[in-house]
DNA sequence: ATTATCTATAGATCTATAGATAATGC
DNA sequence: ATTATCTATAGATCTATAGATAATGC
Protein backbone atom coordinates (compact mmCIF):
# COMPACT_ATOMS: atom_id res chain seq x y z
CA UNK A 1 0.00 0.00 0.00
CA UNK A 2 2.67 2.36 -0.48
CA UNK A 3 0.81 4.63 -3.00
CA UNK A 4 -1.88 5.18 -0.73
CA UNK A 5 -1.40 8.77 -0.81
CA UNK A 6 -2.49 10.65 2.33
CA UNK A 7 -4.41 13.71 1.09
CA UNK A 8 -4.35 15.81 4.33
CA UNK A 9 -7.03 17.90 4.69
CA UNK A 10 -7.19 20.74 6.99
CA UNK A 11 -10.61 19.11 8.37
CA UNK A 12 -11.32 19.49 12.42
CA UNK A 13 -9.71 17.20 14.30
CA UNK A 14 -7.04 15.82 11.96
CA UNK A 15 -4.75 15.49 14.14
CA UNK A 16 -2.46 16.88 16.61
CA UNK A 17 -0.25 18.34 13.96
CA UNK A 18 -2.40 19.88 11.67
CA UNK A 19 -4.57 20.98 14.56
CA UNK A 20 -1.69 23.09 16.21
CA UNK A 21 -0.83 24.33 13.18
CA UNK A 22 -4.25 26.38 12.39
CA UNK A 23 -5.53 26.71 15.90
CA UNK A 24 -4.78 30.25 17.52
CA UNK A 25 -6.87 31.59 14.67
CA UNK A 26 -9.88 29.52 12.37
CA UNK A 27 -8.12 29.19 9.12
CA UNK A 28 -9.25 31.71 6.51
CA UNK A 29 -11.05 29.84 3.67
CA UNK A 30 -14.55 27.61 3.51
CA UNK A 31 -11.94 24.85 3.99
CA UNK A 32 -12.68 24.22 7.90
CA UNK A 33 -16.61 23.45 8.15
CA UNK A 34 -18.36 25.39 10.69
CA UNK A 35 -21.61 23.88 11.64
CA UNK A 36 -22.44 19.90 12.34
CA UNK A 37 -23.96 19.68 9.59
CA UNK A 38 -21.03 20.65 7.08
CA UNK A 39 -18.73 18.98 8.99
CA UNK A 40 -20.89 15.86 8.87
CA UNK A 41 -21.36 16.37 4.77
CA UNK A 42 -17.75 16.92 4.46
CA UNK A 43 -16.39 13.91 5.87
CA UNK A 44 -19.30 11.75 4.19
CA UNK A 45 -17.93 12.83 0.90
CA UNK A 46 -14.35 12.41 1.57
CA UNK A 47 -14.59 9.00 2.48
CA UNK A 48 -16.92 8.44 -0.05
CA UNK A 49 -14.55 9.51 -2.40
CA UNK A 50 -11.73 7.84 -1.26
CA UNK A 51 -13.58 4.38 -1.07
CA UNK A 52 -14.98 5.09 -4.57
CA UNK A 53 -11.40 5.61 -5.94
CA UNK A 54 -9.89 2.57 -4.27
CA UNK A 55 -13.15 0.10 -4.53
CA UNK A 56 -12.45 1.24 -8.56
CA UNK A 57 -9.09 0.00 -8.34
CA UNK A 58 -9.01 -2.61 -6.52
CA UNK A 59 -12.31 -4.41 -5.69
CA UNK A 60 -14.31 -4.86 -2.40
CA UNK A 61 -11.29 -7.42 -1.16
CA UNK A 62 -8.58 -5.29 -2.40
CA UNK A 63 -9.53 -2.82 -0.30
CA UNK A 64 -9.13 -2.45 3.37
CA UNK A 65 -10.62 0.18 6.16
CA UNK A 66 -7.48 0.78 6.77
CA UNK A 67 -6.52 2.12 3.39
CA UNK A 68 -9.42 3.93 3.15
CA UNK A 69 -9.19 5.82 6.34
CA UNK A 70 -5.38 6.15 5.45
CA UNK A 71 -6.70 7.58 2.79
CA UNK A 72 -8.52 10.62 4.08
CA UNK A 73 -6.75 10.76 7.09
CA UNK A 74 -9.24 9.97 9.68
CA UNK A 75 -9.68 6.93 11.87
CA UNK A 76 -10.67 3.87 10.84
CA UNK A 77 -13.42 3.60 13.50
CA UNK A 78 -15.06 6.89 11.87
CA UNK A 79 -15.71 4.87 8.81
CA UNK A 80 -17.52 2.29 11.14
CA UNK A 81 -19.56 5.37 13.03
CA UNK A 82 -20.90 6.83 9.78
CA UNK A 83 -21.32 3.49 7.44
CA UNK A 84 -21.28 0.82 10.13
CA UNK A 85 -19.31 -1.57 8.27
CA UNK A 86 -17.73 -2.49 5.07
CA UNK A 87 -20.21 -3.81 2.85
CA UNK A 88 -22.20 -0.81 3.85
CA UNK A 89 -19.77 1.52 3.01
CA UNK A 90 -19.16 -0.27 -0.63
CA UNK A 91 -22.96 -0.18 -1.28
CA UNK A 92 -22.95 3.26 -0.24
CA UNK A 93 -20.60 4.32 -3.11
CA UNK A 94 -22.67 2.98 -5.30
CA UNK A 95 -25.90 4.19 -4.40
CA UNK A 96 -24.50 7.49 -4.27
CA UNK A 97 -24.34 8.19 -7.72
CA UNK A 98 -26.49 5.70 -9.25
CA UNK A 99 -29.74 7.32 -9.23
CA UNK A 100 -28.56 10.46 -10.98
CA UNK A 101 -27.04 8.15 -13.70
CA UNK A 102 -30.00 5.81 -14.02
CA UNK A 103 -32.49 8.72 -14.32
CA UNK A 104 -30.85 10.69 -16.58
CA UNK A 105 -30.35 8.31 -18.97
CA UNK A 106 -33.71 7.59 -18.66
CA UNK A 107 -34.50 11.00 -19.52
CA UNK A 108 -32.33 10.58 -22.58
CA UNK A 109 -34.23 7.77 -23.55
CA UNK A 110 -37.70 8.84 -22.83
CA UNK A 111 -37.23 12.12 -24.48
CA UNK A 112 -35.70 10.45 -27.70
CA UNK A 113 -38.47 7.97 -27.22
CA UNK A 114 -40.94 11.02 -28.15
CA UNK A 115 -39.02 12.66 -30.48
CA UNK A 116 -38.54 9.88 -32.77
CA UNK A 117 -42.39 9.40 -32.62
CA UNK A 118 -43.09 6.50 -34.69
CA UNK A 119 -39.74 5.97 -36.31
CA UNK A 120 -37.24 5.82 -34.04
CA UNK A 121 -33.53 4.79 -35.01
CA UNK A 122 -31.15 2.49 -33.56
CA UNK A 123 -28.20 4.90 -34.01
CA UNK A 124 -30.57 7.05 -32.08
CA UNK A 125 -31.71 5.27 -29.36
CA UNK A 126 -28.11 4.39 -29.16
CA UNK A 127 -26.44 7.77 -28.90
CA UNK A 128 -29.21 8.48 -26.12
CA UNK A 129 -28.34 5.57 -24.38
CA UNK A 130 -24.56 5.95 -24.52
CA UNK A 131 -23.55 9.95 -25.14
CA UNK A 132 -25.87 10.97 -21.56
CA UNK A 133 -23.84 8.89 -19.75
CA UNK A 134 -20.14 9.13 -21.21
CA UNK A 135 -20.76 13.02 -20.77
CA UNK A 136 -21.79 12.47 -17.78
CA UNK A 137 -18.84 10.91 -16.38
CA UNK A 138 -16.18 13.45 -18.72
CA UNK A 139 -17.75 16.15 -18.11
CA UNK A 140 -18.10 15.41 -13.94
CA UNK A 141 -14.29 15.62 -13.49
CA UNK A 142 -12.43 12.79 -11.43
CA UNK A 143 -14.90 11.33 -8.55
CA UNK A 144 -17.17 10.69 -11.45
CA UNK A 145 -14.87 8.80 -13.74
CA UNK A 146 -14.02 7.03 -11.24
CA UNK A 147 -17.56 6.37 -10.36
CA UNK A 148 -17.39 4.79 -13.74
CA UNK A 149 -14.73 2.52 -13.29
CA UNK A 150 -16.08 1.45 -9.80
CA UNK A 151 -19.48 0.43 -11.92
CA UNK A 152 -17.64 -1.35 -14.25
CA UNK A 153 -15.62 -3.37 -11.98
CA UNK A 154 -18.63 -4.38 -9.89
CA UNK A 155 -20.56 -4.87 -13.21
CA UNK A 156 -18.08 -8.21 -14.15
CA UNK A 157 -18.13 -9.69 -11.03
CA UNK A 158 -21.37 -12.31 -10.07
CA UNK A 159 -22.27 -10.41 -6.67
CA UNK A 160 -21.95 -6.73 -8.50
CA UNK A 161 -23.83 -8.03 -11.52
CA UNK A 162 -26.89 -8.51 -8.93
CA UNK A 163 -26.29 -5.07 -7.40
CA UNK A 164 -26.38 -3.46 -11.10
CA UNK A 165 -29.58 -5.00 -11.94
CA UNK A 166 -31.84 -3.45 -8.90
CA UNK A 167 -30.39 0.46 -10.62
CA UNK A 168 -30.22 -0.52 -13.93
CA UNK A 169 -32.75 -2.80 -15.30
CA UNK A 170 -35.61 -0.40 -16.04
CA UNK A 171 -33.25 1.74 -18.16
CA UNK A 172 -31.81 -0.96 -19.96
CA UNK A 173 -35.36 -2.36 -20.61
CA UNK A 174 -36.46 1.07 -21.95
CA UNK A 175 -33.44 0.62 -24.13
CA UNK A 176 -34.45 -2.79 -25.64
CA UNK A 177 -38.43 -1.57 -25.69
CA UNK A 178 -36.65 1.23 -28.78
CA UNK A 179 -34.50 -0.78 -30.25
CA UNK A 180 -37.07 -3.56 -30.92
CA UNK A 181 -39.65 -0.95 -32.48
CA UNK A 182 -36.59 0.17 -34.17
CA UNK A 183 -35.85 -3.57 -35.68
CA UNK A 184 -39.27 -5.04 -36.06
CA UNK A 185 -37.61 -7.73 -38.39
CA UNK A 186 -35.04 -8.54 -35.55
CA UNK A 187 -35.25 -11.59 -33.62
CA UNK A 188 -35.16 -10.55 -29.87
CA UNK A 189 -32.29 -13.13 -29.30
CA UNK A 190 -30.51 -10.80 -31.63
CA UNK A 191 -31.55 -7.13 -30.09
CA UNK A 192 -30.57 -9.04 -26.46
CA UNK A 193 -26.93 -10.37 -27.80
CA UNK A 194 -26.54 -7.29 -29.57
CA UNK A 195 -27.04 -5.01 -26.04
CA UNK A 196 -24.61 -7.58 -24.23
CA UNK A 197 -21.98 -6.75 -26.71
CA UNK A 198 -22.67 -2.82 -26.12
CA UNK A 199 -22.43 -3.31 -23.04
CA UNK A 200 -19.38 -4.82 -22.75
CA UNK A 201 -17.92 -2.86 -24.98
CA UNK A 202 -18.69 0.22 -22.45
CA UNK A 203 -18.22 -0.82 -19.32
CA UNK A 204 -14.18 -1.51 -21.23
CA UNK A 205 -14.44 2.00 -21.95
CA UNK A 206 -15.34 2.87 -18.12
CA UNK A 207 -12.57 0.42 -16.68
CA UNK A 208 -9.95 2.43 -18.36
CA UNK A 209 -7.08 -0.29 -18.11
CA UNK A 210 -4.90 1.48 -20.26
CA UNK A 211 -4.76 -1.17 -22.61
CA UNK A 212 -6.07 0.34 -25.65
CA UNK A 213 -2.98 2.88 -24.97
CA UNK A 214 0.01 0.44 -24.78
CA UNK A 215 -2.14 -1.33 -27.63
CA UNK A 216 -2.23 1.46 -29.82
CA UNK A 217 1.57 3.14 -29.16
CA UNK A 218 -0.08 5.96 -27.34
CA UNK A 219 -2.28 6.57 -30.05
CA UNK A 220 -5.35 6.34 -28.26
CA UNK A 221 -5.77 6.88 -24.17
CA UNK A 222 -8.18 4.96 -22.28
CA UNK A 223 -9.29 8.45 -20.97
CA UNK A 224 -10.34 9.88 -23.96
CA UNK A 225 -14.09 9.22 -23.96
CA UNK A 226 -15.29 11.87 -26.45
CA UNK A 227 -13.19 9.44 -28.73
CA UNK A 228 -15.81 6.93 -28.20
CA UNK A 229 -18.62 8.92 -27.85
CA UNK A 230 -17.72 10.08 -31.70
CA UNK A 231 -17.41 6.34 -32.92
CA UNK A 232 -19.23 3.82 -30.51
CA UNK A 233 -23.21 4.55 -31.34
CA UNK A 234 -22.29 4.34 -35.12
CA UNK A 235 -19.71 0.95 -34.71
CA UNK A 236 -22.94 -0.63 -32.40
CA UNK A 237 -25.73 0.43 -34.70
CA UNK A 238 -24.23 -0.92 -38.25
CA UNK A 239 -23.84 -4.66 -36.19
CA UNK A 240 -27.33 -4.38 -35.28
CA UNK A 241 -28.40 -4.13 -38.32
CA UNK A 242 -26.18 -6.68 -39.59
CA UNK A 243 -27.69 -9.24 -37.62
CA UNK A 244 -30.56 -9.60 -39.55
CA UNK A 245 -29.13 -11.23 -42.91
CA UNK B 1 -17.73 -19.70 2.00
CA UNK B 2 -20.25 -21.84 2.57
CA UNK B 3 -20.28 -22.55 -0.66
CA UNK B 4 -16.87 -23.87 -0.85
CA UNK B 5 -17.58 -27.64 -1.63
CA UNK B 6 -14.89 -29.87 -0.69
CA UNK B 7 -14.31 -32.09 -3.44
CA UNK B 8 -12.81 -35.19 -1.65
CA UNK B 9 -10.58 -36.87 -3.90
CA UNK B 10 -9.52 -40.37 -3.32
CA UNK B 11 -5.55 -38.86 -3.62
CA UNK B 12 -3.40 -40.79 -1.31
CA UNK B 13 -2.86 -39.10 2.16
CA UNK B 14 -6.18 -36.98 1.89
CA UNK B 15 -7.02 -37.16 5.72
CA UNK B 16 -7.29 -40.41 8.32
CA UNK B 17 -10.78 -41.17 7.46
CA UNK B 18 -10.86 -41.61 3.76
CA UNK B 19 -7.31 -42.63 4.17
CA UNK B 20 -8.56 -45.58 6.39
CA UNK B 21 -11.51 -46.34 4.12
CA UNK B 22 -9.06 -47.60 1.28
CA UNK B 23 -6.24 -48.39 3.29
CA UNK B 24 -6.20 -52.58 3.19
CA UNK B 25 -6.48 -53.06 -0.38
CA UNK B 26 -5.25 -50.68 -3.19
CA UNK B 27 -8.52 -48.89 -4.72
CA UNK B 28 -9.34 -50.16 -7.68
CA UNK B 29 -9.27 -47.43 -10.45
CA UNK B 30 -6.93 -44.79 -11.83
CA UNK B 31 -7.89 -42.77 -9.40
CA UNK B 32 -4.78 -43.31 -7.21
CA UNK B 33 -1.86 -42.19 -8.42
CA UNK B 34 1.17 -45.19 -9.01
CA UNK B 35 4.70 -42.49 -9.33
CA UNK B 36 5.56 -39.94 -7.44
CA UNK B 37 5.20 -37.44 -10.79
CA UNK B 38 1.78 -38.42 -11.75
CA UNK B 39 0.88 -37.73 -8.04
CA UNK B 40 2.78 -34.52 -8.24
CA UNK B 41 0.70 -33.29 -11.85
CA UNK B 42 -2.05 -35.07 -10.06
CA UNK B 43 -1.94 -32.41 -7.39
CA UNK B 44 -0.72 -29.43 -9.51
CA UNK B 45 -3.57 -29.70 -11.54
CA UNK B 46 -6.38 -30.58 -9.02
CA UNK B 47 -4.93 -26.80 -7.37
CA UNK B 48 -4.92 -25.01 -10.07
CA UNK B 49 -8.21 -25.97 -10.80
CA UNK B 50 -9.43 -24.57 -7.83
CA UNK B 51 -7.56 -21.93 -8.11
CA UNK B 52 -8.76 -20.68 -11.37
CA UNK B 53 -12.39 -21.35 -10.36
CA UNK B 54 -12.13 -19.20 -7.16
CA UNK B 55 -10.12 -16.85 -8.81
CA UNK B 56 -12.31 -16.55 -11.36
CA UNK B 57 -15.33 -15.52 -9.34
CA UNK B 58 -13.83 -13.81 -6.68
CA UNK B 59 -10.81 -12.00 -7.61
CA UNK B 60 -7.12 -12.27 -6.34
CA UNK B 61 -7.98 -10.46 -2.87
CA UNK B 62 -11.09 -12.54 -2.48
CA UNK B 63 -9.85 -15.74 -2.12
CA UNK B 64 -8.10 -16.84 0.36
CA UNK B 65 -5.23 -19.73 0.62
CA UNK B 66 -7.71 -21.22 2.69
CA UNK B 67 -10.56 -21.71 0.28
CA UNK B 68 -8.37 -23.58 -2.17
CA UNK B 69 -6.94 -26.12 0.44
CA UNK B 70 -10.41 -26.73 1.32
CA UNK B 71 -11.61 -26.84 -1.88
CA UNK B 72 -9.03 -29.08 -2.96
CA UNK B 73 -9.17 -31.13 -0.19
CA UNK B 74 -5.55 -30.29 1.11
CA UNK B 75 -3.80 -28.66 3.80
CA UNK B 76 -2.66 -24.94 3.06
CA UNK B 77 1.25 -25.74 3.50
CA UNK B 78 0.90 -28.10 0.22
CA UNK B 79 0.25 -24.73 -2.02
CA UNK B 80 3.17 -23.21 -0.84
CA UNK B 81 5.05 -26.43 -1.21
CA UNK B 82 4.37 -26.74 -5.01
CA UNK B 83 3.60 -22.61 -5.52
CA UNK B 84 5.30 -21.13 -3.27
CA UNK B 85 3.48 -17.92 -2.49
CA UNK B 86 -0.39 -16.71 -3.56
CA UNK B 87 0.76 -14.43 -6.37
CA UNK B 88 2.96 -17.10 -7.90
CA UNK B 89 -0.05 -19.32 -7.37
CA UNK B 90 -2.09 -16.41 -9.42
CA UNK B 91 0.52 -16.21 -12.33
CA UNK B 92 0.57 -19.81 -12.51
CA UNK B 93 -3.22 -20.26 -13.26
CA UNK B 94 -2.83 -17.82 -15.81
CA UNK B 95 0.28 -18.81 -17.42
CA UNK B 96 -0.92 -22.65 -17.48
CA UNK B 97 -3.06 -22.32 -20.72
CA UNK B 98 -2.53 -18.39 -22.07
CA UNK B 99 -0.23 -19.93 -24.10
CA UNK B 100 -2.67 -22.55 -25.66
CA UNK B 101 -5.33 -19.55 -26.36
CA UNK B 102 -2.40 -17.35 -27.46
CA UNK B 103 -0.74 -19.25 -29.89
CA UNK B 104 -4.23 -20.96 -31.57
CA UNK B 105 -4.95 -17.95 -32.13
CA UNK B 106 -2.35 -16.74 -33.31
CA UNK B 107 -2.10 -19.97 -35.80
CA UNK B 108 -5.31 -18.71 -37.01
CA UNK B 109 -5.10 -15.39 -37.82
CA UNK B 110 -1.91 -16.59 -40.03
CA UNK B 111 -3.54 -19.12 -41.10
CA UNK B 112 -6.08 -16.77 -42.57
CA UNK B 113 -3.34 -14.08 -43.60
CA UNK B 114 -2.33 -16.61 -46.00
CA UNK B 115 -5.71 -17.51 -47.29
CA UNK B 116 -7.13 -14.57 -47.89
CA UNK B 117 -4.26 -13.52 -49.99
CA UNK B 118 -4.38 -9.98 -51.00
CA UNK B 119 -7.66 -9.31 -49.73
CA UNK B 120 -8.45 -9.99 -46.64
CA UNK B 121 -11.76 -9.00 -45.03
CA UNK B 122 -12.63 -7.33 -41.68
CA UNK B 123 -15.38 -10.09 -40.96
CA UNK B 124 -12.47 -12.82 -41.82
CA UNK B 125 -9.95 -11.73 -39.79
CA UNK B 126 -13.00 -11.43 -36.53
CA UNK B 127 -13.78 -14.52 -37.50
CA UNK B 128 -10.30 -16.48 -37.08
CA UNK B 129 -9.99 -14.58 -33.86
CA UNK B 130 -13.17 -14.91 -32.37
CA UNK B 131 -14.13 -18.30 -33.22
CA UNK B 132 -11.27 -20.22 -32.44
CA UNK B 133 -11.37 -18.62 -29.09
CA UNK B 134 -14.90 -19.12 -28.19
CA UNK B 135 -14.53 -22.43 -29.47
CA UNK B 136 -11.83 -23.68 -27.37
CA UNK B 137 -13.43 -22.32 -24.23
CA UNK B 138 -16.78 -24.22 -25.24
CA UNK B 139 -15.54 -27.20 -26.07
CA UNK B 140 -12.40 -27.34 -23.77
CA UNK B 141 -15.28 -27.94 -20.85
CA UNK B 142 -15.57 -26.42 -17.37
CA UNK B 143 -12.15 -26.01 -16.94
CA UNK B 144 -11.57 -23.72 -19.95
CA UNK B 145 -14.57 -21.85 -19.06
CA UNK B 146 -13.83 -20.84 -15.87
CA UNK B 147 -9.97 -19.68 -16.72
CA UNK B 148 -11.92 -17.69 -19.97
CA UNK B 149 -14.03 -15.78 -16.77
CA UNK B 150 -10.65 -15.73 -15.19
CA UNK B 151 -9.31 -13.97 -18.04
CA UNK B 152 -12.20 -11.32 -18.00
CA UNK B 153 -11.82 -10.50 -14.29
CA UNK B 154 -8.34 -10.35 -14.31
CA UNK B 155 -7.85 -8.21 -17.44
CA UNK B 156 -10.75 -5.75 -15.79
CA UNK B 157 -8.05 -4.57 -13.32
CA UNK B 158 -5.29 -2.11 -14.02
CA UNK B 159 -2.59 -4.71 -13.02
CA UNK B 160 -4.23 -7.49 -14.36
CA UNK B 161 -3.94 -5.65 -17.85
CA UNK B 162 -0.57 -5.88 -17.50
CA UNK B 163 -0.48 -9.33 -17.03
CA UNK B 164 -2.70 -10.27 -20.41
CA UNK B 165 0.25 -7.64 -22.12
CA UNK B 166 2.67 -9.86 -22.08
CA UNK B 167 1.15 -13.34 -23.53
CA UNK B 168 -1.46 -11.62 -25.78
CA UNK B 169 0.08 -8.88 -27.31
CA UNK B 170 1.60 -10.28 -30.11
CA UNK B 171 -1.62 -12.02 -31.19
CA UNK B 172 -3.94 -8.63 -31.30
CA UNK B 173 -0.55 -6.74 -32.89
CA UNK B 174 -1.47 -9.46 -35.74
CA UNK B 175 -5.09 -8.96 -35.55
CA UNK B 176 -4.69 -4.95 -35.85
CA UNK B 177 -2.05 -5.51 -39.21
CA UNK B 178 -4.96 -7.40 -40.73
CA UNK B 179 -7.37 -5.16 -39.91
CA UNK B 180 -5.28 -2.01 -41.47
CA UNK B 181 -4.62 -4.15 -45.20
CA UNK B 182 -8.80 -4.79 -44.69
CA UNK B 183 -9.39 -1.33 -44.09
CA UNK B 184 -6.91 1.03 -46.34
CA UNK B 185 -9.07 4.17 -45.59
CA UNK B 186 -9.74 3.89 -41.93
CA UNK B 187 -7.78 6.23 -39.81
CA UNK B 188 -5.48 4.15 -36.81
CA UNK B 189 -7.62 5.79 -34.25
CA UNK B 190 -10.40 4.01 -36.00
CA UNK B 191 -9.31 0.54 -36.27
CA UNK B 192 -7.96 0.80 -32.37
CA UNK B 193 -11.34 1.80 -31.08
CA UNK B 194 -12.92 -1.03 -32.76
CA UNK B 195 -10.30 -3.57 -31.50
CA UNK B 196 -11.11 -1.89 -27.70
CA UNK B 197 -15.35 -2.60 -28.80
CA UNK B 198 -14.34 -5.90 -29.59
CA UNK B 199 -12.09 -6.90 -26.72
CA UNK B 200 -14.97 -5.50 -24.22
CA UNK B 201 -17.96 -7.07 -26.20
CA UNK B 202 -15.82 -10.46 -25.78
CA UNK B 203 -14.34 -10.00 -22.18
CA UNK B 204 -18.06 -9.36 -21.02
CA UNK B 205 -18.53 -12.73 -22.88
CA UNK B 206 -16.73 -14.36 -21.27
CA UNK B 207 -17.06 -13.17 -17.56
CA UNK B 208 -20.45 -14.56 -17.78
CA UNK B 209 -21.83 -12.89 -15.17
CA UNK B 210 -25.90 -14.35 -15.43
CA UNK B 211 -26.84 -10.76 -16.76
CA UNK B 212 -27.90 -11.08 -20.14
CA UNK B 213 -30.13 -13.94 -18.74
CA UNK B 214 -32.14 -11.39 -16.29
CA UNK B 215 -32.68 -8.82 -18.74
CA UNK B 216 -33.33 -11.44 -21.73
CA UNK B 217 -36.08 -12.98 -19.30
CA UNK B 218 -33.74 -16.55 -19.63
CA UNK B 219 -34.38 -16.23 -23.32
CA UNK B 220 -30.14 -16.02 -23.81
CA UNK B 221 -27.87 -17.54 -21.29
CA UNK B 222 -24.31 -16.15 -20.54
CA UNK B 223 -23.42 -19.53 -21.53
CA UNK B 224 -23.87 -19.83 -24.75
CA UNK B 225 -20.78 -19.33 -26.30
CA UNK B 226 -21.93 -20.54 -30.07
CA UNK B 227 -24.93 -18.11 -30.11
CA UNK B 228 -21.97 -15.42 -29.42
CA UNK B 229 -20.06 -17.01 -32.19
CA UNK B 230 -22.90 -17.28 -34.37
CA UNK B 231 -22.93 -13.60 -34.54
CA UNK B 232 -20.24 -11.37 -33.16
CA UNK B 233 -17.90 -11.28 -35.92
CA UNK B 234 -20.67 -10.13 -38.15
CA UNK B 235 -21.93 -7.76 -35.96
CA UNK B 236 -18.51 -5.72 -35.25
CA UNK B 237 -17.31 -6.08 -39.20
CA UNK B 238 -20.04 -3.95 -39.56
CA UNK B 239 -19.14 -1.80 -37.20
CA UNK B 240 -15.54 -1.02 -38.23
CA UNK B 241 -16.61 -0.21 -42.20
CA UNK B 242 -19.23 1.94 -40.31
CA UNK B 243 -16.31 4.32 -39.29
CA UNK B 244 -15.53 5.28 -41.88
CA UNK B 245 -18.85 7.77 -43.29
C1' DA C 1 17.01 -41.24 -0.27
C1' DT C 2 13.81 -38.31 -1.97
C1' DT C 3 9.38 -36.41 -2.39
C1' DA C 4 4.56 -35.43 -0.80
C1' DT C 5 1.88 -34.16 2.84
C1' DC C 6 0.68 -32.72 7.49
C1' DT C 7 1.28 -30.38 12.41
C1' DA C 8 2.36 -26.50 14.94
C1' DT C 9 2.96 -21.92 15.17
C1' DA C 10 4.64 -16.96 14.43
C1' DG C 11 3.55 -12.56 13.01
C1' DA C 12 0.80 -9.49 10.59
C1' DT C 13 -3.43 -7.57 9.53
C1' DC C 14 -8.29 -6.88 9.40
C1' DT C 15 -13.07 -5.93 11.01
C1' DA C 16 -15.65 -4.38 14.60
C1' DT C 17 -17.05 -2.67 19.27
C1' DA C 18 -16.83 -0.15 23.77
C1' DG C 19 -15.83 3.72 25.79
C1' DA C 20 -13.22 8.28 26.22
C1' DT C 21 -12.53 13.06 24.55
C1' DA C 22 -13.22 17.16 22.07
C1' DA C 23 -15.77 19.76 19.35
C1' DT C 24 -20.58 22.29 18.19
C1' DG C 25 -25.63 23.36 19.55
C1' DC C 26 -28.98 25.69 22.33
C1' DA D 1 -26.70 18.01 25.17
C1' DT D 2 -25.49 16.12 21.12
C1' DT D 3 -22.44 14.92 17.60
C1' DA D 4 -17.76 13.96 15.62
C1' DT D 5 -13.60 11.87 16.35
C1' DC D 6 -10.10 9.17 18.65
C1' DT D 7 -7.94 5.37 21.94
C1' DA D 8 -7.75 0.79 23.26
C1' DT D 9 -8.62 -3.68 22.38
C1' DA D 10 -10.93 -8.30 21.25
C1' DG D 11 -11.37 -11.89 18.15
C1' DA D 12 -10.92 -13.76 13.76
C1' DT D 13 -8.33 -14.78 9.89
C1' DC D 14 -4.60 -14.86 6.73
C1' DT D 15 0.08 -15.75 4.81
C1' DA D 16 4.11 -18.04 5.47
C1' DT D 17 7.80 -20.96 7.61
C1' DA D 18 10.03 -24.75 10.27
C1' DG D 19 10.02 -29.15 11.15
C1' DA D 20 7.76 -33.88 11.56
C1' DT D 21 5.77 -37.95 9.21
C1' DA D 22 4.46 -40.98 5.66
C1' DA D 23 4.66 -42.32 1.31
C1' DT D 24 7.53 -43.79 -3.17
C1' DG D 25 12.27 -44.63 -5.50
C1' DC D 26 16.35 -47.29 -6.13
Amino acid sequence: MGDAKVKVSEGVHRGATSRKASAAKPPAGRDRPRTKAEQRAQSLEQILDAAEYLFSRNGFHGVTLRDVAVRVGIHTTLLHYYFKDKTNLFEAVFARRAGITSGRRMEALEGYEREAGAAPTVEGALHAFLDTDLDLYYEGGESWMNYAAFCARVSNTPEGARLMDAYFDPVVLKLVQILKRALPDHSEEDIFWGYHFVTGALMNTLARTGRIDKVSGGLCHSDDFPAVRRRMARFMAAGFLALKV
